[in-house]
RNA sequence: GGGCGCGUAGCUCAAUUGGCAGAGCAACUGACUCUUAAUCAGUAGGUUGUAGGUUCGAUUCCUACCGCGCUCACCA
């Protein structure tokens, strides 16, 4: 029998022995005072003479975290919401039957306590317990205490013990909360109503990326869980919800990394008579709002660097080629360097004979080269918050165009810490000009890309009743949280990350394992 | 998918050149009415990820597989 069994059964046995003492083994609720937190903070500053004089009763609950026996008393630290007070138990005060259940408690067990305040004579604030109440059983041991759980794989998997153990984990799920009510918030307040969108769709756009598919059974159809909420927030646009945003899931069939995860929330908004300078300057205070509702400053720290969340740069992305630009690979690229298919193969080239190679295919269009050879010069460098604006419009399949320069849109993206974590543009409004991106994107797909956009008729359909001019947003809240709690694997801001099953020994596997 | 690394008691980790598989915590028994990584005395806990190979002998070396991590590729 293994030890966790054992374990399992001699608590059941204990769990049986305190029912024996007239103690409900799973009671149904605890009235109590104060919660731990609030006792720490009323009373860590009173001298112990003001604690006696009058007593302070209170009654408490929380999980035994340490718990040491000495004859006839005893202490143990109870946690709650991550902190933790220590209770006295001493059997003239709770009785024979009470200290017999103090006796039979163990690591991990939820009690109630109920007593008075006093302290100890190392002077820790303390309950003196007076009536001690069982709440639940904790059957499995919790890891050690000094040390606590460090297996990186099971703390994800069972993160309800990393929560336990590690009060930095529970710190940072906080901030990750505080993050989406200060986006909440700060969207609320500039005139923005939320809605939810479908995360099953008949055709998964708005992005660039593989999806997962589905299917619904009484329809007999399949559907795709969605790859960005974009084209059915824009209708919405049409349907004069000038303002809309939308705090959801995407999901996208990529590999895992530590910064991908195929699951992962993003607020997406959209903005009607605005363009895209508009909604990058109310990007840039939405985040840095984040920033300081979740830190409390515009300065945080990400691994060596401080992030400076009110310091902001911006340059295009040709700019930022030509200013990343590594000085092994020659003389810098020049503007106009990018506007033919040779010129822009001849700076690949000197790129690629000195550097990693990027991958090179010439019958792509020339502004996806661009992008990509952007990836590869500059966003190591982007380590503070950048805004790059001005993409191709090969790659912006949704974007407005520049007037002057059909080649490039009137899109940005804002990258911190060499992540990308927000994306937006001038919202492609004309269907007979989405129809046309959608027929190039078609081209790409039959090219052999899988991840180019399909054809929506019925999102070409809703801009011929005439979307308004927008500016659209995505950010991405996972890298965001990653960002202000100086979290370096998207895992680590994710209560439940997608990991490959536990291996057990159900019906399937015995007949996968009978087959091989 | 490629490369690198890791896998030893419930948890955190040791084990000399290939020579009896160990410690701390957790657990169990006992002592102890102000302890706090409580202390003291004792007990139990292992097919060293799995399967094979080399060897008198394998935790250690080799091969394959499984799992995990990092990284590259893929990826707005």
């Amino acid at each position: 029998m293994a030890l966790d069994d054992k374990i399992y059964e001699l608590r059941r046995d204990k769990l049986k022995q305190i029912e024996a003492l007239g103690q409900e083994s799973y009671p149904r609720k605890y009235d109590f005072t104060h919660t731990i937190p609030q006792i720490l903070t009323g009373y860590s500053d009173k001298p112990a003479e003001q604690l006696e004089n009058p007593r302070v009763n209170v009654r408490i609950a929380g999980r035994i975290m340490a718990i040491r026996l000495m004859g006839k008393a005893g202490f143990a630290h109870l946690q709650q919401d991550g902190q933790r007070l220590q209770i006295y138990v001493k059997k003239d005060a709770v009785g024979d039957k009470g200290f017999e259940l103090y006796k039979l408690l163990d690591l991990g067990d939820h009690v109630g306590a109920s007593g008075y305040l006093f302290r100890t004579r190392t002077g820790e604030l303390t309950i003196h317990v007076e009536e001690l109440t069982f709440l639940s059983k904790d059957l499995l041991p919790l890891p050690e205490k000094w040390h606590g759980l460090t297996d990186v794989e099971l703390r994800y998997r069972q993160r309800y013990v990393d929560l336990v153990m590690n009060p930095e984990v529970r710190e940072v799920f906080l901030k990750r909360s505080k993050l989406v009510q200060s986006l909440r918030r700060f969207m609320d307040a500039h005139g923005f109503i939320e809605v939810e969108t479908p995360m099953m769709q008949p055709i998964a756009g708005g992005a660039v990326a593989r999806p997962f598919v589905t299917h619904h059974n009484t329809l007999d159809m399949d559907l795709f869980l969605r790859i960005a909420p974009e084209l059915y927030l824009k209708r919405l646009t049409v349907g004069g919800l000038d303002r809309v945003y939308e705090i959801n899931r995407n999901f996208r069939n990529e590999g895992l990394g530590w910064r991908w995860n195929p699951e992962f929330t993003m607020l997406e908004f959209y903005q009607a008579y605005a363009n895209y300078r508009d909604v990058m300057d109310l990007t840039q205070q939405l985040i840095e709002q984040a920033a300081k509702d979740v830190t409390g400053g515009t300065k945080t720290k990400w691994g060596e660097h401080e992030l400076d969340w009110a310091n902001w740069r911006r340059m295009t992305m040709r700019e930022a080629i030509i200013h990343y630009w590594p000085e092994k690979a020659g003389a810098k690229p020049q503007m106009s360097d990018f506007a033919t298919h040779d010129s822009v193969q001849a700076v690949v080239q000197r790129f690629n004979a000195v550097h990693t190679h990027i991958a090179y295919d010439p019958s792509e269009p020339v502004g996806k080269t661009i992008a990509n050879l952007f990836e590869a010069v500059a966003e190591e460098h982007l380590i503070q918050p950048t805004i790059i604006y001005e993409f191709p419009t090969a790659v912006s399949p949704l974007s407005k165009q520049k007037p002057d320069e059909p080649d490039w849109t009137e899109r940005w993206e804002i990258f911190v810490g060499q992540m990308e974590i927000a994306n937006g543009f001038s919202e492609l409004n004309d269907p007979e000009d989405q129809r046309r991106r959608f027929e190039q994107q078609l081209k790409e797909r039959a090219r052999g890309d899988e991840e180019a956009h399909q054809m929506d008729e019925d999102y070409i359909r809703a801009l011929s009743y005439g979307m308004p001019p927008a500016g659209g947003v995505g950010v991405g809240v996972d890298r965001l949280a990653m960002l202000l709690t100086d979290s370096h694997t998207i895992r680590d801001v994710i209560l439940f990350p997608l990991l490959r099953p536990e291996k057990s020994s159900t019906v399937e596997d015995t007949k996968d394992a009978e087959e091989k």
